[in-house]
DNA sequence: TCTGGGGTCCTATTCCTA
DNA sequence: TCTGTAGGAATAGGACCC
């Protein structure tokens, strides 16, 4: 989808459009998510920070994000897209792999279903897409790239809307493209392979693997070599399931008080739990992830026994987490996140606790177990009642905002109207 | 300029166990 | 019982994607 955040709320506000508009956070800390092609004429790009944004375009039209109507007409695109083929792989709300080599006898070329694709996207839900075809994932997302539309300081250019690459023309449509065009190769890989002489694709292509293998390793050094000629054998595949389910929150000011650290991972294991138990889905391995004032991110994390979904259990872990590390420095950013993912109510591994630190397994077992009745009584409470008609202490924040509203609640933080 | 939040994947290191 | 080794799991960090 082209501009795809920013299209939605031009999309449900008309006043916008031609404006310069910027989905993101509005805080000093809050960066761009998503920004009209008006917006791109100044020189403003996606992830950049909103304080540079505004400088860039002092008219800008800031609006903060609106997740749950983007995954709304995320749902409206797939469905279109379902209708042409089963194998479907989203990637991220606005953008997905199709396999249409099912679908050539029903609906024509790939050009046609791509245009009929367009076209469908255009009337029912009055947005604009860009379509790339190729035989492999890799020419079709640089073909969808390349179509389209762009805008920077030299203008706006109208995209192609489709590109197909047909197998005889892969090399010359790559050859000349910076090596950072290729997916996975982002700014440190492209500095470390420009250290060594390589700018574009055809100049990775002309390294020898062995060269490439021995300076990135075997895995990926072999998949630059395989990219740089087109070989991308890599298959669609829907319905990926999830590895791990997060959340984390940059603050509006950092917090050095551990007391506060603990309340806020008190809030997120909440939220994260929450998420677990809605996608019936039960975790083993707990982390936290804490970015400290000078920006340096440290990780920890703790594998338990037995699967946990309960705000309790996860606390319980994260607080011995936390307790490895000291925040008194001061931390701008904190996470908590669950992999080691099963479906909720499969088979459980029992009583024997692996874990050889002074009983925390035991003690997040103990506790998934005391909340796990509570926490369904809570859940069905929810469903009946509202997701407003029942909560915990602890899913409230030291600034009063409940769980559900901090979910996915921006791009940053927003500026603190008065100190925490 | 000063850097979000949701993720995935890969690599290196360490620890444990057979 | 001790030692060396190999493999796997856990852990930490980094790069990348949208």
């Amino acid at each position: 989808m082209d501009a795809f955040f920013a299209s939605v709320e031009i999309l449900d506000a008309p006043s916008l459009r031609g404006l310069p508009v910027v989905v993101g956070g509005s805080g000093s800390r809050g960066v761009v998510a998503s920004c009209s092609y008006e917006a791109r004429a100044f020189g403003v790009r996606s992830a950049m920070p909103m304080q540079r944004a505004r400088q860039l375009c002092p008219s800008i039209v800031v609006l903060d994000g609106r997740y749950a109507r983007y995954e709304e007409v995320s749902r409206e695109l797939r469905a279109i897209f379902g209708a042409v083929t089963p194998l479907v792989e989203p990637i991220g709300l606005d953008e997905a792999f199709l396999d249409v080599t099912g679908a050539l006898q029903l609906f024509g070329g790939p050009e046609d279903i791509a245009a009929g694709i367009r076209r469908r996207v255009e009337t029912e839900l009055s947005l604009e897409c860009s379509i790339g075809i190729g035989r492999s994932k890799l020419i079709a997302k640089l073909a969808s790239r390349a179509a389209k539309p762009s805008a920077g300081l030299q203008g706006t250019r109208v995209g192609l809307g489709i590109l197909a690459i047909p197998a005889h023309e892969e090399l010359a449509f790559l050859h000349p493209m910076p090596v950072g065009a290729l997916w996975g190769v982002g700014p440190a890989t492209a500095e470390r392979l420009h250290s060594l002489g390589i700018q574009s694709v055809g100049d990775l292509a002309r390294t020898p693997r062995s060269v490439l293998e021995r300076r990135f390793g075997r895995a990926q050094g072999g998949h630059l070599a395989d990219l740089s000629v087109g070989y991308d054998p890599s298959p669609v595949v829907p319905d990926r399931p999830a590895k791990s389910i997060g959340h984390e929150e940059t603050f509006a000011r950092d917090i050095d008080d551990p007391g506060d650290v603990r309340h806020r991972a008190g809030a997120m294991a909440e939220v994260v739990a929450t998420q677990l138990r809605a996608h019936e889905l039960t975790g083993r391995t707990v982390s936290v992830k804490v970015r400290f004032g000078d920006f340096t991110l440290v990780t920890r994390s703790h594998t338990v026994a037995r699967p946990i979904d309960t705000a309790p259990a996860l606390q319980a872990v994260c607080n011995a987490l936390l307790e490895s590390l000291d925040v008194t420095p001061g931390i701008r950013l904190l996470g908590v996140s669950v992999s080691g993912l099963a479906e909720a109510g499969g088979s459980e591994q029992l009583a024997f606790d692996l874990d050889a630190s002074e009983g925390l397994g035991d003690r997040a077992s103990r506790l998934q177990t005391q909340w796990q009745g509570v926490t369904t009584a809570l859940d069905e409470i929810r469903e009946r009642f509202g997701a407003a008609s029942v909560g915990s202490a602890a899913a409230v924040g030291p600034d009063g905002l409940e769980v559900r509203e901090r979910r996915r609640a921006a791009w940053g933080p927003a500026d603190p109207t008065s100190p925490d």
